[in-house]
DNA sequence: CCACCGGGAGAACCATCGTTCTTCGGACTG
DNA sequence: CAGTCCGAAGAACGATGGTTCTCCCGGTGG
Protein backbone atom coordinates (compact mmCIF):
# COMPACT_ATOMS: atom_id res chain seq x y z
CA UNK A 1 0.00 0.00 0.00
CA UNK A 2 0.74 3.55 -1.03
CA UNK A 3 1.80 5.81 1.66
CA UNK A 4 -0.24 8.68 0.30
CA UNK A 5 -3.52 6.09 0.54
CA UNK A 6 -2.58 4.82 3.54
CA UNK A 7 -2.68 8.10 5.03
CA UNK A 8 -5.81 8.86 3.51
CA UNK A 9 -7.77 5.41 5.05
CA UNK A 10 -5.52 6.57 8.38
CA UNK A 11 -7.59 9.72 8.97
CA UNK A 12 -11.08 8.68 7.27
CA UNK A 13 -10.83 5.95 9.85
CA UNK A 14 -9.70 7.93 12.96
CA UNK A 15 -12.34 10.23 12.29
CA UNK A 16 -15.20 7.88 12.10
CA UNK A 17 -13.96 5.87 15.47
CA UNK A 18 -13.49 9.47 17.35
CA UNK A 19 -16.50 10.36 16.71
CA UNK A 20 -18.48 7.67 17.68
CA UNK A 21 -16.64 6.67 20.66
CA UNK A 22 -14.59 9.79 21.47
CA UNK A 23 -10.68 10.43 20.66
CA UNK A 24 -9.18 8.50 24.00
CA UNK A 25 -11.52 5.77 23.43
CA UNK A 26 -9.76 4.89 20.79
CA UNK A 27 -6.64 3.09 20.66
CA UNK A 28 -3.90 3.35 17.56
CA UNK A 29 -4.67 -0.69 17.55
CA UNK A 30 -8.14 -0.03 16.66
CA UNK A 31 -7.28 2.51 14.09
CA UNK A 32 -4.95 -0.20 12.73
CA UNK A 33 -7.31 -2.78 12.56
CA UNK A 34 -10.22 -0.93 11.30
CA UNK A 35 -8.16 0.67 8.96
CA UNK A 36 -5.93 -2.05 7.76
CA UNK A 37 -2.44 0.05 8.11
CA UNK A 38 -0.15 -1.45 9.53
CA UNK A 39 1.08 0.76 12.94
CA UNK A 40 4.27 0.80 11.27
CA UNK A 41 3.45 2.51 8.31
CA UNK A 42 1.01 4.69 10.43
CA UNK A 43 3.46 5.89 12.61
CA UNK A 44 5.49 6.92 9.42
CA UNK A 45 2.98 8.99 7.98
CA UNK A 46 1.47 10.61 11.84
CA UNK A 47 4.38 10.69 14.11
CA UNK A 48 2.07 10.41 17.33
CA UNK A 49 -1.24 9.65 18.02
CA UNK A 50 -1.15 13.72 19.07
CA UNK A 51 -0.59 14.53 15.07
CA UNK A 52 -3.24 12.10 14.37
CA UNK A 53 -6.05 13.67 16.32
CA UNK A 54 -4.77 17.03 15.19
CA UNK A 55 -4.57 16.02 11.69
CA UNK A 56 -7.88 13.99 11.44
CA UNK A 57 -9.30 18.00 12.96
CA UNK A 58 -7.79 20.01 10.25
CA UNK A 59 -8.78 18.17 7.76
CA UNK A 60 -12.51 18.24 9.32
CA UNK A 61 -11.98 21.66 9.62
CA UNK A 62 -11.28 22.41 5.98
CA UNK A 63 -14.06 19.74 5.03
CA UNK A 64 -16.71 21.37 6.98
CA UNK A 65 -15.94 24.89 5.91
CA UNK A 66 -16.00 24.03 1.93
CA UNK A 67 -18.97 22.11 2.89
CA UNK A 68 -21.13 24.57 4.53
CA UNK A 69 -19.73 27.61 1.48
CA UNK A 70 -20.52 25.11 -1.24
CA UNK A 71 -24.05 24.52 -0.02
CA UNK A 72 -24.87 27.72 0.25
CA UNK A 73 -23.22 28.29 -3.23
CA UNK A 74 -25.72 25.49 -4.79
CA UNK A 75 -28.57 26.21 -2.80
CA UNK A 76 -29.24 29.97 -2.44
CA UNK A 77 -28.66 32.85 -4.41
CA UNK A 78 -28.68 35.89 -1.77
CA UNK A 79 -26.79 36.91 1.18
CA UNK A 80 -29.76 36.24 3.48
CA UNK A 81 -30.51 32.75 1.46
CA UNK A 82 -26.60 31.50 2.48
CA UNK A 83 -26.71 32.32 6.03
CA UNK A 84 -29.95 30.36 6.10
CA UNK A 85 -28.84 27.79 4.19
CA UNK A 86 -25.96 26.94 6.92
CA UNK A 87 -28.94 25.86 9.26
CA UNK A 88 -30.25 23.71 6.16
CA UNK A 89 -27.03 22.22 6.03
CA UNK A 90 -27.08 21.45 9.57
CA UNK A 91 -30.35 19.63 9.58
CA UNK A 92 -29.16 17.42 6.82
CA UNK A 93 -25.82 16.57 8.82
CA UNK A 94 -28.23 16.32 12.13
CA UNK A 95 -30.02 13.54 10.47
CA UNK A 96 -27.28 11.58 9.66
CA UNK A 97 -26.90 7.78 10.93
CA UNK A 98 -24.67 7.98 14.09
CA UNK A 99 -24.80 12.13 14.47
CA UNK A 100 -22.93 13.00 17.74
CA UNK A 101 -22.44 16.67 17.54
CA UNK A 102 -19.40 18.56 16.54
CA UNK A 103 -16.12 17.44 16.22
CA UNK A 104 -14.68 20.46 17.29
CA UNK A 105 -17.36 21.02 20.39
CA UNK A 106 -16.35 17.46 21.84
CA UNK A 107 -12.77 17.60 21.34
CA UNK A 108 -12.62 20.59 22.75
CA UNK A 109 -14.65 19.56 25.98
CA UNK A 110 -12.53 16.14 25.83
CA UNK A 111 -9.23 17.15 25.27
CA UNK A 112 -9.29 20.84 25.39
CA UNK A 113 -8.13 21.40 28.79
CA UNK A 114 -5.13 19.26 28.40
CA UNK A 115 -4.01 20.32 24.96
CA UNK A 116 -3.66 24.04 23.65
CA UNK A 117 -3.29 22.61 19.84
CA UNK A 118 -6.72 21.33 19.89
CA UNK A 119 -8.08 24.21 21.63
CA UNK A 120 -6.43 26.33 18.78
CA UNK A 121 -8.10 24.36 16.21
CA UNK A 122 -11.39 24.68 17.39
CA UNK A 123 -11.22 28.01 18.22
CA UNK A 124 -9.84 28.67 14.27
CA UNK A 125 -12.61 26.59 13.31
CA UNK A 126 -15.39 28.31 15.03
CA UNK A 127 -13.68 31.68 14.07
CA UNK A 128 -13.75 30.99 10.36
CA UNK A 129 -17.29 30.12 10.31
CA UNK A 130 -18.14 33.14 12.18
CA UNK A 131 -16.24 35.01 9.43
CA UNK A 132 -18.41 33.30 6.83
CA UNK A 133 -21.50 34.20 8.28
CA UNK A 134 -19.99 37.74 8.82
CA UNK A 135 -19.00 38.66 5.30
CA UNK A 136 -22.49 37.65 4.36
CA UNK A 137 -24.29 39.88 7.28
CA UNK A 138 -21.75 42.37 5.67
CA UNK A 139 -22.86 41.96 2.10
CA UNK A 140 -26.51 42.23 3.52
CA UNK A 141 -25.79 45.49 5.02
CA UNK A 142 -26.76 44.83 8.26
CA UNK A 143 -26.03 47.60 11.00
CA UNK A 144 -23.58 46.12 12.91
CA UNK A 145 -22.65 42.50 11.02
CA UNK A 146 -19.91 41.48 13.55
CA UNK A 147 -22.49 41.33 16.02
CA UNK A 148 -25.22 39.50 13.95
CA UNK A 149 -22.47 36.96 13.06
CA UNK A 150 -21.53 36.16 16.34
CA UNK A 151 -25.26 35.56 17.31
CA UNK A 152 -25.68 33.21 14.46
CA UNK A 153 -22.43 31.54 15.44
CA UNK A 154 -24.04 31.27 18.62
CA UNK A 155 -27.45 29.87 16.99
CA UNK A 156 -25.68 27.21 15.16
CA UNK A 157 -23.18 25.89 18.04
CA UNK A 158 -26.45 25.70 20.11
CA UNK A 159 -27.94 23.61 17.29
CA UNK A 160 -25.09 21.29 17.08
CA UNK A 161 -24.25 20.82 21.22
CA UNK A 162 -28.23 20.07 21.57
CA UNK A 163 -28.78 18.18 18.43
CA UNK A 164 -26.02 15.60 19.91
CA UNK A 165 -27.01 15.48 23.09
CA UNK A 166 -31.17 15.54 22.61
CA UNK A 167 -30.50 12.81 19.30
CA UNK A 168 -33.01 14.79 17.52
CA UNK A 169 -32.20 16.45 14.08
CA UNK A 170 -34.85 19.60 15.22
CA UNK A 171 -32.84 21.81 16.69
CA UNK A 172 -31.48 22.96 13.01
CA UNK A 173 -34.96 23.81 11.92
CA UNK A 174 -35.42 25.58 15.10
CA UNK A 175 -32.07 27.62 14.57
CA UNK A 176 -32.84 28.57 11.55
CA UNK A 177 -36.29 30.05 12.37
CA UNK A 178 -34.67 31.86 15.04
CA UNK A 179 -32.03 33.25 12.37
CA UNK A 180 -34.50 34.22 10.57
CA UNK A 181 -36.30 36.07 12.89
CA UNK A 182 -32.45 38.20 14.12
CA UNK A 183 -32.49 38.97 9.71
CA UNK A 184 -35.93 39.99 10.02
CA UNK A 185 -35.10 42.31 13.08
CA UNK A 186 -31.51 43.57 11.93
CA UNK A 187 -32.60 44.46 8.47
CA UNK A 188 -36.06 44.73 7.72
CA UNK A 189 -36.32 45.03 3.89
CA UNK A 190 -33.81 42.21 3.95
CA UNK A 191 -31.88 41.18 0.73
CA UNK B 1 -12.98 11.82 58.16
CA UNK B 2 -16.64 11.30 58.43
CA UNK B 3 -18.20 9.53 55.44
CA UNK B 4 -20.19 12.05 54.91
CA UNK B 5 -17.93 14.92 54.78
CA UNK B 6 -15.38 12.62 52.98
CA UNK B 7 -17.78 12.09 49.78
CA UNK B 8 -18.44 15.83 49.87
CA UNK B 9 -15.00 16.57 49.37
CA UNK B 10 -14.58 13.97 46.59
CA UNK B 11 -17.13 15.24 44.68
CA UNK B 12 -16.52 19.13 44.84
CA UNK B 13 -12.80 18.14 44.33
CA UNK B 14 -13.77 15.95 41.50
CA UNK B 15 -15.45 18.33 39.84
CA UNK B 16 -12.99 21.11 39.70
CA UNK B 17 -10.52 18.75 38.39
CA UNK B 18 -12.67 17.24 35.77
CA UNK B 19 -13.65 20.70 34.53
CA UNK B 20 -10.01 21.92 34.79
CA UNK B 21 -8.48 18.52 32.34
CA UNK B 22 -11.45 16.65 31.40
CA UNK B 23 -12.78 13.20 32.91
CA UNK B 24 -10.44 10.68 31.33
CA UNK B 25 -7.09 12.56 32.13
CA UNK B 26 -8.22 12.90 35.92
CA UNK B 27 -6.69 9.41 37.71
CA UNK B 28 -8.54 8.42 40.97
CA UNK B 29 -5.15 9.05 42.52
CA UNK B 30 -5.46 12.99 41.41
CA UNK B 31 -8.97 12.84 43.13
CA UNK B 32 -7.52 11.50 46.73
CA UNK B 33 -4.35 13.85 46.54
CA UNK B 34 -6.46 16.42 45.93
CA UNK B 35 -9.11 15.77 47.99
CA UNK B 36 -7.15 14.41 50.82
CA UNK B 37 -9.57 11.05 51.01
CA UNK B 38 -7.94 7.77 51.37
CA UNK B 39 -8.34 5.68 48.24
CA UNK B 40 -9.92 2.58 50.69
CA UNK B 41 -12.51 5.76 51.65
CA UNK B 42 -13.04 6.81 48.00
CA UNK B 43 -13.90 3.48 46.90
CA UNK B 44 -16.45 2.91 49.65
CA UNK B 45 -18.39 5.94 48.88
CA UNK B 46 -18.32 5.73 45.47
CA UNK B 47 -17.86 1.60 43.97
CA UNK B 48 -16.17 3.08 40.61
CA UNK B 49 -14.95 5.62 38.66
CA UNK B 50 -18.11 5.86 36.41
CA UNK B 51 -20.21 5.89 39.55
CA UNK B 52 -18.07 9.08 40.96
CA UNK B 53 -18.39 10.69 37.36
CA UNK B 54 -22.10 10.20 37.40
CA UNK B 55 -22.60 11.51 40.62
CA UNK B 56 -20.56 14.76 40.04
CA UNK B 57 -22.61 15.08 37.02
CA UNK B 58 -25.89 14.36 38.64
CA UNK B 59 -24.63 16.77 41.45
CA UNK B 60 -23.99 19.61 39.05
CA UNK B 61 -27.67 19.12 37.79
CA UNK B 62 -29.24 20.22 40.34
CA UNK B 63 -26.73 22.39 41.38
CA UNK B 64 -27.12 24.39 38.43
CA UNK B 65 -30.88 24.37 37.78
CA UNK B 66 -31.10 25.78 41.04
CA UNK B 67 -28.44 28.11 40.64
CA UNK B 68 -30.59 29.29 37.11
CA UNK B 69 -34.01 28.98 39.31
CA UNK B 70 -32.58 31.38 42.30
CA UNK B 71 -30.95 33.99 39.84
CA UNK B 72 -34.22 34.39 38.19
CA UNK B 73 -36.37 34.61 41.43
CA UNK B 74 -33.58 37.50 43.02
CA UNK B 75 -33.18 39.39 39.91
CA UNK B 76 -36.50 39.35 38.14
CA UNK B 77 -40.05 39.80 38.34
CA UNK B 78 -41.70 38.77 34.86
CA UNK B 79 -41.49 35.66 33.30
CA UNK B 80 -39.68 37.99 30.50
CA UNK B 81 -37.06 39.02 32.74
CA UNK B 82 -36.46 35.75 34.21
CA UNK B 83 -35.88 34.32 30.75
CA UNK B 84 -33.20 36.94 30.21
CA UNK B 85 -32.27 36.65 33.90
CA UNK B 86 -30.74 33.04 32.77
CA UNK B 87 -28.24 34.37 30.53
CA UNK B 88 -26.88 36.83 32.71
CA UNK B 89 -26.56 34.28 35.21
CA UNK B 90 -24.41 32.71 32.21
CA UNK B 91 -23.10 35.81 31.73
CA UNK B 92 -21.48 35.90 35.77
CA UNK B 93 -20.58 32.08 35.08
CA UNK B 94 -18.51 32.76 31.72
CA UNK B 95 -16.44 34.98 33.59
CA UNK B 96 -14.98 33.13 36.20
CA UNK B 97 -11.46 32.10 36.04
CA UNK B 98 -11.20 29.03 34.47
CA UNK B 99 -14.29 28.73 32.97
CA UNK B 100 -14.02 25.89 30.55
CA UNK B 101 -17.56 25.56 29.16
CA UNK B 102 -21.05 23.55 30.39
CA UNK B 103 -20.03 20.24 32.33
CA UNK B 104 -22.91 18.43 30.49
CA UNK B 105 -21.72 19.29 26.89
CA UNK B 106 -17.88 18.81 27.74
CA UNK B 107 -18.98 15.35 29.53
CA UNK B 108 -21.22 14.58 26.75
CA UNK B 109 -18.17 15.11 23.62
CA UNK B 110 -15.88 13.12 25.86
CA UNK B 111 -18.05 10.11 27.05
CA UNK B 112 -21.35 10.10 25.78
CA UNK B 113 -20.34 7.92 23.29
CA UNK B 114 -19.33 5.36 25.25
CA UNK B 115 -22.07 5.45 28.24
CA UNK B 116 -24.96 5.80 27.88
CA UNK B 117 -25.90 6.73 31.44
CA UNK B 118 -23.79 9.97 30.90
CA UNK B 119 -25.37 10.60 27.97
CA UNK B 120 -28.75 10.11 29.68
CA UNK B 121 -27.94 12.33 32.21
CA UNK B 122 -26.64 15.17 29.97
CA UNK B 123 -30.15 14.52 27.66
CA UNK B 124 -32.08 14.98 31.31
CA UNK B 125 -30.04 18.25 32.73
CA UNK B 126 -31.10 19.78 29.15
CA UNK B 127 -34.29 19.03 29.02
CA UNK B 128 -34.75 20.18 32.28
CA UNK B 129 -33.45 23.79 31.35
CA UNK B 130 -35.92 23.72 28.52
CA UNK B 131 -38.25 22.99 30.99
CA UNK B 132 -37.57 26.13 32.98
CA UNK B 133 -37.85 28.18 29.81
CA UNK B 134 -40.97 26.59 28.42
CA UNK B 135 -42.68 26.91 31.77
CA UNK B 136 -41.67 30.76 31.39
CA UNK B 137 -42.68 30.99 27.76
CA UNK B 138 -46.14 29.42 28.97
CA UNK B 139 -46.96 32.10 31.38
CA UNK B 140 -45.74 34.97 29.05
CA UNK B 141 -48.34 33.85 26.68
CA UNK B 142 -45.98 33.03 23.34
CA UNK B 143 -48.05 31.45 21.14
CA UNK B 144 -45.97 28.07 20.76
CA UNK B 145 -43.78 28.19 24.43
CA UNK B 146 -42.45 24.77 23.96
CA UNK B 147 -40.65 25.47 20.29
CA UNK B 148 -39.70 29.44 22.07
CA UNK B 149 -38.14 27.13 24.74
CA UNK B 150 -36.15 25.10 22.63
CA UNK B 151 -34.85 28.15 20.45
CA UNK B 152 -34.02 29.75 23.74
CA UNK B 153 -32.29 25.94 25.18
CA UNK B 154 -30.22 26.80 21.43
CA UNK B 155 -29.35 30.13 22.35
CA UNK B 156 -28.02 29.00 25.79
CA UNK B 157 -26.07 26.16 24.75
CA UNK B 158 -24.70 27.57 21.92
CA UNK B 159 -23.50 30.22 24.22
CA UNK B 160 -21.73 28.12 26.66
CA UNK B 161 -20.32 25.94 23.95
CA UNK B 162 -18.98 29.55 22.14
CA UNK B 163 -17.78 30.88 25.58
CA UNK B 164 -16.12 27.90 26.43
CA UNK B 165 -14.35 27.83 22.54
CA UNK B 166 -13.85 31.59 22.58
CA UNK B 167 -12.14 31.89 26.01
CA UNK B 168 -14.56 34.92 26.06
CA UNK B 169 -17.92 35.61 28.11
CA UNK B 170 -19.20 37.81 25.39
CA UNK B 171 -21.32 35.37 23.83
CA UNK B 172 -23.54 35.49 26.94
CA UNK B 173 -24.69 38.90 26.03
CA UNK B 174 -25.31 38.35 22.78
CA UNK B 175 -27.18 35.16 23.54
CA UNK B 176 -29.35 37.28 25.67
CA UNK B 177 -30.09 40.44 23.06
CA UNK B 178 -30.73 37.54 20.63
CA UNK B 179 -33.45 35.98 23.26
CA UNK B 180 -34.42 39.42 23.56
CA UNK B 181 -35.59 39.71 20.20
CA UNK B 182 -37.13 36.48 20.05
CA UNK B 183 -39.58 37.21 22.94
CA UNK B 184 -40.25 40.36 21.23
CA UNK B 185 -40.96 38.82 17.83
CA UNK B 186 -43.20 36.04 19.78
CA UNK B 187 -44.71 38.13 22.16
CA UNK B 188 -44.61 41.57 21.03
CA UNK B 189 -46.73 43.31 23.93
CA UNK B 190 -44.10 41.67 25.94
CA UNK B 191 -44.50 40.18 29.87
C1' DC C 1 -1.68 -2.16 79.78
C1' DC C 2 -3.43 -5.09 75.99
C1' DA C 3 -6.20 -6.83 72.22
C1' DC C 4 -8.93 -5.12 68.58
C1' DC C 5 -11.02 -2.18 65.15
C1' DG C 6 -10.98 1.23 61.54
C1' DG C 7 -8.88 4.15 58.75
C1' DG C 8 -4.79 6.32 56.19
C1' DA C 9 -0.80 5.90 53.12
C1' DG C 10 0.92 3.88 49.62
C1' DA C 11 2.54 -0.47 47.35
C1' DA C 12 0.85 -3.99 44.41
C1' DC C 13 -1.80 -5.93 40.67
C1' DC C 14 -3.73 -6.23 36.28
C1' DA C 15 -5.32 -4.30 32.13
C1' DT C 16 -4.75 -0.96 28.59
C1' DC C 17 -2.37 2.03 25.60
C1' DG C 18 1.18 4.59 23.01
C1' DT C 19 5.22 3.38 20.84
C1' DT C 20 9.03 0.43 19.19
C1' DC C 21 11.16 -3.94 17.86
C1' DT C 22 11.34 -8.56 15.86
C1' DT C 23 10.16 -11.69 12.67
C1' DC C 24 8.67 -13.35 8.48
C1' DG C 25 7.24 -13.58 3.80
C1' DG C 26 7.10 -11.85 -0.65
C1' DA C 27 8.76 -9.05 -4.50
C1' DC C 28 12.35 -7.26 -7.20
C1' DT C 29 17.30 -7.42 -9.11
C1' DG C 30 21.27 -9.65 -11.03
C1' DC D 1 17.81 -19.17 -8.54
C1' DA D 2 20.09 -16.31 -4.59
C1' DG D 3 20.33 -12.05 -2.18
C1' DT D 4 18.37 -7.99 -0.63
C1' DC D 5 14.92 -4.84 0.67
C1' DC D 6 10.33 -3.55 2.26
C1' DG D 7 6.25 -3.81 4.54
C1' DA D 8 2.75 -6.46 7.31
C1' DA D 9 1.66 -8.56 11.63
C1' DG D 10 1.93 -8.74 15.98
C1' DA D 11 4.88 -9.32 20.20
C1' DA D 12 7.33 -6.53 23.43
C1' DC D 13 8.18 -2.54 26.36
C1' DG D 14 7.36 1.16 29.46
C1' DA D 15 4.05 4.09 31.42
C1' DT D 16 -0.29 5.03 33.32
C1' DG D 17 -4.61 4.18 35.52
C1' DG D 18 -8.43 1.73 38.01
C1' DT D 19 -8.86 -1.18 41.75
C1' DT D 20 -7.36 -3.96 45.68
C1' DC D 21 -4.23 -5.30 49.35
C1' DT D 22 -0.84 -4.74 53.08
C1' DC D 23 1.02 -2.51 56.68
C1' DC D 24 0.93 0.48 60.36
C1' DC D 25 -0.91 3.69 63.64
C1' DG D 26 -4.25 5.74 66.91
C1' DG D 27 -8.20 5.21 69.54
C1' DT D 28 -11.34 2.30 72.38
C1' DG D 29 -13.16 -1.27 75.55
C1' DG D 30 -11.78 -4.53 78.96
Amino acid sequence: MDAETAELRVLETARTLFEERGVQAVGMDAIRTASGVSLKRLYQVFPSKDALVEAVLRRRDTELRQAIAAHGATHADTPRERILAVFDYLADWFAEPGFRGCAFINAYGEIGGVSESVSEIARTHKAAVREYFAALTAELGAPDPGYLADQLSILANGAMATAGISGSPEPAGQAREAARALLTAAVPDGG
